[in-house]
DNA sequence: ACAACATACAACCGAATGGTTGTATGTTGG
DNA sequence: CCAACATACAACCATTCGGTTGTATGTTGT
């Protein structure tokens, strides 16, 4: 079953990965916290456009932000990034279920079609 | 290093799975081979959107078509769906990375900062 | 041969996306 | 205190997206 909310946040996952800027900071944020001005330096468009990239990340829960004085400093979640393996992986099975049945129905009975 | 080639095509396969009906039209298709109709059937919507969430997917290789007879049949193609998965694999290993070195440096020296 | 079916594709439309600039609001160092 | 910095957010714009309908082109069964 895939209920709504699931397949909205797939959605917005799938979404928020599909920008290779976005792709960029959340690596960089994996790897260590980063302000969001720290962020915006290191790309040649304007800090709100940077900082809009940074919300579409933190609402598809893919990185969370914490303030420390003045600086709002964004971490990656790891465990954001495994749920969206986790369903590909889910994909795979379906695939390999399709594989089990055909090498079943060839050992059990090679005439027959579906 | 992230060619700009390798960028595209994590943009489009990205892109490919920011939408449920996409995704529900790769699992069918992974499972067995669907034609264009067969799959349209499914979906409240009419012939040519379904026709072009195929042409989205098949243009970012996650399926591929062949011709029978006056039918295409659609295949997915688990092998894109598995690069994928790896481009999150390496999101996570950068994740690690981080993880090991803060362990390394708190091993060595707790005092020190960065 | 030809009617029915399967597919492709163009043109169009409203909504969302990814960027911009400008403005408002906190926070802090000296 | 206040100037400078860090962030947030609104308004705007061009482009892309996801859907529609309509039309053209193949393919096939009878």
């Amino acid at each position: 079953m895939v209920t709504e909310e699931s397949a909205d946040r797939a959605d917005a996952l799938f979404h928020a990965l599909a920008d290779r800027t976005r792709r960029d900071i959340l690596r960089r944020v994996l790897a260590r916290a980063h302000s969001v001005s720290a962020l915006a330096a290191k790309y040649d468009m304007s800090f709100a456009a940077v900082q809009k990239h940074v919300a579409v990340l933190e609402k598809a829960g893919l990185l969370t932000k914490r303030r420390d004085g003045r600086e709002q400093l964004a971490s990656g979640d790891v465990q954001a990034v495994q749920s969206v393996a986790s369903m590909l992986t889910e994909l795979e099975q379906v695939w390999r279920g399709h594989i089990a049945r055909i090498d079943a129905l060839i050992a059990s009975d090679p005439e027959q079609e579906n």
